[in-house]
DNA sequence: GCCGTTTTCGGCCCGACTGTTTTCAGTCG
């Protein structure tokens, strides 16, 4: 049992405590021990060898039984007799939009509904409304619930979101009265994926109503989900939902904060504040003990900017992609914080595909492209014999693209293209080309195409197999496609990351939007281990090239810093490298 | 269930919105 497994229950226990109407503050210790755990970097099985669990924030004495007892035998007693005692289908009807542990347990309780699928047909019946506390409207949410969840189940990958976000930002930018506006949000802290969209506007109090109706009459509405003084929430007909909130502008570096959150961020710059005796909200600062609410905040600090808060609390402006709980504030406190990369870093990119192979623009197609992004260098790496659903080359095309690379180098002034392969690791871990023609290329990436379905220490083997040719560069997409799902593997991240530490070896953070390789953990752990990340596009296409941007949001998230990445070189240091490599 | 320069008990982040009530509980972010 791996620390994600064992964060995964804590969290599911914390859960079903809810259901169970337990204290409040007990679940919310097994959320919070869930979140630790799940982004621990230390070796879990290392610390119940030495006792240590203790040690970490959050974790006492029945935690630390709990997770010890998971970890030696695989199980957990109290987790079996908890889960036990409540159906398995009242965990998925938290699902549904506007249901929480309290009226999953009251339909439990008094109508036993146990399913989605019962709650559905009980709702039908009109026996939901009927309940005390319920109504006909909670009912009629509950049936939109279920359709909404049944439709929209997935989340928005981050260049749609961002794409629509922006759309709507440029309408309300133009309506009269508005001083401040911007994109907040999981979308705003450049997540992967995003929930829903969250726009802030700070406007003259009078022109509120007349900016609320451009926002719930814009075009593409699908759906008024909600209409306030200060909130609306609407679903838009691509399914993304998106709420625009609207405060004064004395509030509205508070709430620019607030609404990007993420929660847990925000949970940690409460608690910061409350040791200065502030209370922080989306607000302002107000002093502890004072009963002023909105309209009569006595500022006890006045902030302009989002920097005048941080500033405030004796922090360095901490980036929206960091804010994630994850020790940002402590490195903001000890100007610790890291230098992150940014779009104009990138000075070239590897692992990428032409229509020799599965890509569809040509070589020269590509080069052209990557040098309008100003990029010194692209590594060309069509995928080798053995991946034949991807059009892989054979050895004839290989060389002859190799020369065909060399001569369009001739040609270039302040660019250059590198030869490369994506060579295929086979089931056993050899390669799918001999040395002989990997010693001709510029550079290496090593993948897993094919045989998913392998145990995790098996395809933990074929990978280490692979990092130890001593023609392989980098590792390509180290566990699939984990957002496709159907290719991706388990493997042992750690165990990989000590092997290309070991045998200096790159790993590739793969940047194209559907997919997303390394967490921030295990980019943590590999910086810790001095592995050199590179960010790919793994792009077949001209526009792929552009995603590389979408994987540096990640990249920060990895507190990768410019140094630690491939892709920020100059030409001549990854020439350099590549020979050293 | 965890935590402590207010340490073994009492507090644990905070406010808007909704729908249900007639002053509030539940949910959400």
């Amino acid at each position: 049992m791996d620390k994600q497994e064992i964060a995964e229950i804590l969290d599911e226990i914390g859960t079903l405590l809810e259901l169970k109407g337990e204290n409040p503050f007990k679940c919310r210790a097994y959320h919070n021990a869930s979140r630790t755990i799940s982004t621990l970097t230390q070796d879990i099985k290392e610390l119940v060898a030495q006792n240590r669990l203790r040690e970490i924030k959050g974790i006492g004495e029945a935690l630390s039984d709990k997770i010890t007892e998971l970890l030696e035998t695989g199980r957990l007693g109290y987790y079996d007799d908890l889960k036990k005692s409540l159906p398995p289908g009242l965990l998925a009807m938290l699902n549904v939009q506007g249901l929480g542990p309290k009226k999953v347990k009251i339909l439990f309780d008094k109508l036993k509904i146990r399913t989605i699928t019962e709650l559905q047909q009980a709702a039908a019946q009109h026996k939901v409304a009927a309940l005390d506390g319920f109504g006909a409207k909670t009912e009629e949410n509950i049936l939109q619930g279920i359709e909404s969840l049944k439709k929209h189940a997935d989340r928005h990958l981050y260049p749609h979101a961002k794409t629509t976000a922006d759309c709507i930002l440029d309408i309300i930018k133009t309506q009269k009265g508005v001083i401040r506006c911007d994109i907040a949000g999981s979308l705003r802290r450049k997540k992967e994926t995003i929930g829903d969209v969250d726009i802030l506007v700070s406007a003259k109090p009078s022109a509120v109503k007349h900016i609320m109706n451009a926002f719930t009459t814009y075009s593409d509405v699908d759906k008024v989900i909600a209409q306030g003084e200060t909130k609306s929430s609407i679903l838009l007909k691509s399914s993304i939902n998106c709420d625009l909130r609207v405060v004064n502008d004395e509030e509205y570096p508070f709430a620019l904060a607030y609404f990007t959150g993420s929660k847990e961020h925000n949970v940690s710059m409460r608690s910061l504040a409350k040791k200065y005796g502030w209370s922080l909200n989306e607000y302002g600062f107000s002093k502890i003990g004072s009963e002023e609410k909105r309209g009569n905040v006595k500022r006890v600090i006045n902030c302009k900017t989002e920097e005048d808060i941080f500033q405030a609390l004796k922090l360095s402006f901490i980036p929206p992609e960091l804010r994630e709980n994850m020790g940002e504030i402590d490195s903001a406190r000890t100007g610790n914080l890291p230098n992150l990369i940014n779009n104009d870093d990138i000075r070239g990119t590897f692992h990428c595909h032409t229509n020799a192979s599965d890509g569809i623009n040509t070589m020269d197609e590509m080069a052209e492209a990557a040098q309008i992004l100003g990029w010194e260098y692209l590594g060309i790496a069509d995928h080798s014999k053995s991946a034949a659903y991807a059009g892989g080359l054979n050895n004839d095309k290989l060389k002859l693209q190799i020369k065909e690379i060399e001569k369009q180098n001739s040609t270039f002034k302040n660019f250059r293209l590198l030869s490369g392969t994506e060579v295929d690791i086979l089931p056993d871990g050899s390669l799918d080309w001999n040395d002989d023609i990997l010693k001709r290329l510029d550079f290496v990436v090593a993948a897993i195409h094919s045989k998913f379905k392998m145990t995790e220490v098996e395809s933990t083997k074929r990978i280490i197999k692979a990092i130890k040719n001593k023609h392989v560069t980098m590792l390509g997409h180290p566990t699939g496609r984990l957002l496709l799902e159907r290719d991706g593997y388990p493997v042992n991240m750690i165990d990989v990351i000590n092997a290309a530490a070991d045998y200096g070896k790159v790993i590739e953070l793969n940047s194209h939007p559907m997919r997303f390789d390394l967490d921030w953990r295990y980019c943590k752990y590999a910086k810790e281990k001095r592995v050199i990340i590179s960010i790919n596009p793994d792009a077949h296409n001209i526009g792929g090239l552009n995603d590389v941007f979408n994987g540096v949001g990640i990249a920060r998230k990895g507190w990768i810093e410019k140094t630690d990445v491939l892709n920020t070189m100059s030409l001549k240091n990854i020439l350099n490298f590549l020979k050293r490599a």
